[in-house]
DNA sequence: GCGTATGGGTAGCATTTCTATGGTTTAGCG
DNA sequence: CGCTAAACCATAGAAATGCTACCCATACGC
């Protein structure tokens, strides 16, 4: 029964590009996205509450995303955020900028090494 | 001549895992350690040293590699650092670690969505 | 009535990367 | 010989961002 919430910490710069992500079909609200993101990664990625709220207020106060208050499925009041146009362009160079960056790694972890590999 | 050194930023938590990697083959001094990262990714990622040294004090002081002074190639005076058993063992749960967090963001990522894949 | 899920939020800490600065020694060149 | 650049080490301080630990409210099921 240990649930295994196999906590994997999450990474700087990976939060931002993923809340982006949880945007592109529509507004979402805060607890939503939280929920989306632990439900595609099976448990493996939780984003916190206090990564989650601020990290959304960083975000919209670059103009990325833009926040209006509604009223939730479960008919509560809820913050959703809406992805501007700048904060559509900007996920697809921050997924790019991603990729490059991860590439990059495993260009370096994956030279040849005796025992290591 | 803008040499052209297309600066990724480094990323929180990718550093350790790199200069572990680097010391696989021996001993390595701190500027050897630069050296080859940014051959190794043709210059698209730069370990400067404001984030190298303090990493290497760091990665030290958790037991993963020990210091010894020594003498370069070019005959100067300089620090090594040697992988200890311990280092060792870390780098491969660090590299499992970070192909697995990778694996789970770009599940998160590659999700279709309209006009953002 | 009470616990749990749903929903939003902040404060303060810890970690780590970056910029900037400073130092020593060796090699090369005019 | 004096200057410069490269090789090498190091630290201080700022900035960014994720974490823990709290706080709050409402809705629903038992």
């Amino acid at each position: 029964m240990p649930e295994s919430d196999s906590d994997l910490q999450l990474i700087r710069g990976t939060v931002d590009v993923m809340i982006l992500k949880a945007l592109t079909w529509g507004p979402r609200h805060g607890y939503a996205i939280s929920q989306w993101i632990k439900e595609v990664t099976d448990r493996a990625l939780l984003l916190e509450e206090g990564s989650l709220y601020p990290a959304l207020h960083r975000i919209a106060r670059k103009g990325w995303i833009e926040p209006r208050w509604g009223v939730s499925d479960t008919g509560r009041r809820a913050r959703f955020y809406e992805l501007t146009e700048v904060g559509r362009e900007r996920l697809a160079s921050e997924v790019q900028r991603w990729r490059l960056y991860v590439g990059q790694v495993e260009r370096v972890l994956s030279v040849p090494s005796w025992e290591t590999d």
